[in-house]
DNA sequence: TATTGTTATACTCTATAACTATA
DNA sequence: TATAGTTATAGAGTATAACAATA
């Protein structure tokens, strides 16, 4: 007992993480949060949040999509999509249009405003990611890509 | 048409990430979710969340502590201490006691029941982490830690 | 005056079940 | 029967402001 000596409130910045010291989890966990953070920085006072720019990246890039296939891209329950599509399209970013092919689905289409919307949250979020790695060489982070995408791909 | 007999998966991978591909952020939150997923699998009805293991690691490493530091130490807002201590008190993990110096705070030790708890979590923890990063050499996970912690050190 | 812990509150994210309309 | 989207709801996680007791 003899090594903890300093008194609750001391100048004690040296605590312990213990066991959460090697746990992939927890780092993950609080450097998720940090990058969510800034991320949130970044793009405030333009409305978008991570999962908005994640729905309007995927339909940028698969014109004409239906909302399931995008919640299921992104991990996001059915039940949860509707309020954020409605987001996007009362915001006017995003149209959605009953399928020609299937009449009880939705596909969307990105409005110039949704665009420019994205393009704008884009030039943020790799001036803060600039910011946020910019310790880092290409290496390390194509490095990190590459283990952060082989957890993901564990989550099937 | 008949050509729906694919699996939820299959050709859903057809869909395009767009500026999503090379986000650190995005794979950061995937990855992270695919953890906290699994990790919650690997707890199930043991009472036991992140959170919670976090604060328990933190008293075991620092006997005596109080609660405003274990809440810097985490990340987790005072006001937001307040119910998750009550759950670990309630469930009989950690002692509760007024500081000797500070007559404000309180400090907490971890029962032996807390200890067996913690101590039953973190096998199945660090069974979970073996499953979900089974892939990776000792070199790659050292390097995972060292990167993510880089990115956790700019969240000061 | 500042800090520790508390209460109250609110918003986001996530998860589930039950419903409708189409297929 | 199964699927697409909806509604309602509930539990976590997170954030802020105001308060009492103590420093």
């Amino acid at each position: 007992m003899g090594q903890n000596m300093m008194a609750a409130g001391d100048n004690d910045d040296a605590i312990r993480l213990g066991p959460l010291e090697d746990l992939v989890g927890y780092h993950m966990r609080r450097a998720s949060a940090v990058v969510g953070a800034d991320f949130a920085r970044a793009v405030s006072g333009t409305g978008m949040r991570q999962v908005l720019v994640g729905i309007l990246s995927i339909i940028a890039a698969n014109p004409g999509i239906n909302q399931g296939m995008v919640g299921r891209a992104l991990n996001i329950q059915r039940a949860n999509m509707v309020s954020l599509v409605n987001e996007l399209v009362d915001a006017g970013l995003v149209t959605r249009e009953v399928s020609a092919e299937d009449r009880r689905a939705f596909t969307f289409t990105l409005t110039d405003r949704g665009r420019t919307t994205l393009d704008d949250a884009l030039v943020r979020i790799r001036d803060h990611e600039e910011r946020l790695l910019g310790s880092m060489s290409a290496q390390e982070r194509a490095t990190l890509l590459d283990l952060l995408s082989r957890i993901e791909a564990r989550g099937d």
